[in-house]
DNA sequence: GTCTATAATTGGATAGAC
DNA sequence: GTCTATCCAATTATAGAC
């Protein structure tokens, strides 16, 4: 793995565990096992670290998109099963910018609009219904939220929900909008 | 209002608005009116301003756990229906303290799973079903994830969704779980 | 109860050696 | 491509005047 790489992990992963403020250089750095002077010479300021993880998110958003669009299982069902938290490069770079958006990053904000945008007419397409295509984004924006709180280390607070329970929810709201 | 109601006031707003990192003393002081020793009178140290926000916290969630139980429509609607981005005093609460338990404080990630938990409960008695009761929590926390993001100024960016329109949703979890 | 002044520390960033 | 040394600004917190 690059140093690149090692350090945008570290950023995205004390980011999670500990939030924005505890995330300065030199956690990063000792993080990634290189020295602060190493990290600046990667990213030449704190901002283009965030700027990195963003361009990061957007590349697994346009993956995960693509693959919701071709989901057997239809996009809804893709789209609910697949927030629930695993862990997953996905899932870590999502919740980070979340962070970030939430912290007002102008970028953060809009990489999480593009995407959840993206989600909905998917889900739209899908149910057709305006309504039930917001509440399954909800479920889904609930998922992550509840991944959020606790950090990293306890998603969801102890009160986490498997998607084996979940999708038979998403088959009803489904059923009843009539798709 | 006391000034420390007011100091208590800024940083929760500033929390919101600009996220942690940008909310320091200075910055609180400033908003409140008062000078950094001013504030720092009320609040001895920056972590005594998050114990006075949790606390904050911590009334308005009981007056709210009150009126859900006590809800005519049902505690699930009354649930959904005030998880809508309001502006209100208990929704800047919330999600100010959702931020500090995001930046792993662990007084705040108790005071949002005290919340949560409660929450759910009340949803468990009348829902019954366990798997619709956990997706109704879902939907009100998927609503203060959108209010998150984005901050204060422009809540829900964007994907905003009416009580109006989510009633009915709701009302078709309530029905197919034999409610 | 609130202010000014200031101490102590940390954070982001630069310069230049290797 | 990475490190050390260093600078400057910002941040939390204290001391003591009013």
């Amino acid at each position: 793995m690059s140093a690149r790489d090692a350090l945008l992990d570290a950023y995205q992963a004390t980011l999670l565990e500990q939030g924005q403020r505890a995330t300065t250089l030199s956690v990063v750095a000792a993080r990634a096992g290189v020295s602060k002077g190493g990290l600046l010479y990667h990213f030449a300021s704190k901002e283009s670290l965030a700027e990195g993880l963003i361009a990061r998110l957007d590349e697994l958003m346009e993956e995960d998109v693509a693959a919701m669009r071709d989901a057997q299982e239809g996009a809804s069902r893709y789209y609910v099963r697949t927030s629930v938290w695993t862990g997953g490069d996905f899932d870590l770079a999502f919740v980070a910018v979340a962070q970030l958006a939430q912290e007002s990053h102008a970028g953060a904000q809009d990489a999480m609009r593009r995407g959840r945008q993206q989600w909905l007419e998917l889900i739209r397409a899908e149910v057709g219904e305006e309504a039930t295509a917001r509440a399954i984004l909800l479920l889904g924006d609930g998922l992550y939220f509840d991944a959020a709180l606790g950090g990293a280390a306890e998603p969801s607070g102890g009160l986490s929900i498997s998607p084996e329970e979940l999708m038979p929810i998403v088959d009803r709201l489904l059923a009843a909008s009539g798709t």
